[in-house]
DNA sequence: ATTTGAATACGAAATAATTCGTACAACTTG
DNA sequence: CAAGTTGTACGAATTATTTCGTATTCAAAT
């Protein structure tokens, strides 16, 4: 019923993020924000060339040096990875993701406090 | 201090998936429970072939028809693919991932008790 | 103005993952 | 026992993804 096939690979992911957390940037910026030491700043480049191909960035190309801009929302994105492990891997259980989730990494007794709020808050 | 690498890509994960929840299967169990109609009987048998080549399935093979059987556990394996996702994608953030996850993919209010049953019983 | 540096463009190589074709071995049954 | 069926083995084709090399453009600095 909405979302078509967004479906971003590792690498497209991890750019994604940067664009999410810093608004826009340009491709140095992204390149060094990720700190990539075994691969070119080429390739960082490619890797956001065929993002803005398949419509998940724009950019503005005014300038010499191009910035970029995620055009796929984060929340969406996100939502969609996490039902697609949710379906892959835990059978459709949410439920049982959030448990994977909590009792192992780190969930800090404020973490689980603030998802205690959340959960009430749904109700 | 744990996992190396257990990478199951996208295809093993499913058979996994099929081995972890029958127990042990033969490549045509496995291939029909999948019931993939992209995708020939070879390709899952390759497929498992290959789970077998990393380590991570046994097969016994005393009879003509081999049975498979998984070697890497369950909980480790969705672990990994939980911490993979809260690191790349939620910026280590379980709490971030345990909204999402609830935000959305129709959390029953039955799941919503379990989960505070369960964050209960972390204190 | 010429050189130098930092950009983009983009084909193509390298790598990873999936899928298939086909040979052959082992059962089954007519 | 011959024919058909079901299985494994495995190289190779296909497809997806990442990485790089190199040409070219533009701007800044000498």
């Amino acid at each position: 019923m909405d979302n078509y096939h967004i479906k971003p690979t590792e690498g497209e992911m991890e750019i994604l993020q940067v664009l999410w957390q810093k608004g826009h940037a340009t491709v140095r910026e992204v390149h060094e924000a990720l700190n990539k030491k075994d691969s070119g700043y080429t390739t960082t480049l490619k890797l956001m060339q065929i993002l803005h191909e398949k419509g998940m960035v724009e950019r503005d190309t005014t300038q010499k040096t191009h910035v970029y801009k995620a055009l796929v929302s984060r929340d969406k994105t996100e939502k969609q990875l996490v039902n697609k492990l949710i379906d892959n891997v835990f059978n459709g259980s949410a439920a049982r993701l959030v448990m994977q989730a909590l009792g192992n990494h780190s969930a800090s007794a404020a973490e689980i406090d603030e998802i205690k709020k959340y959960l009430d808050s749904l109700k």
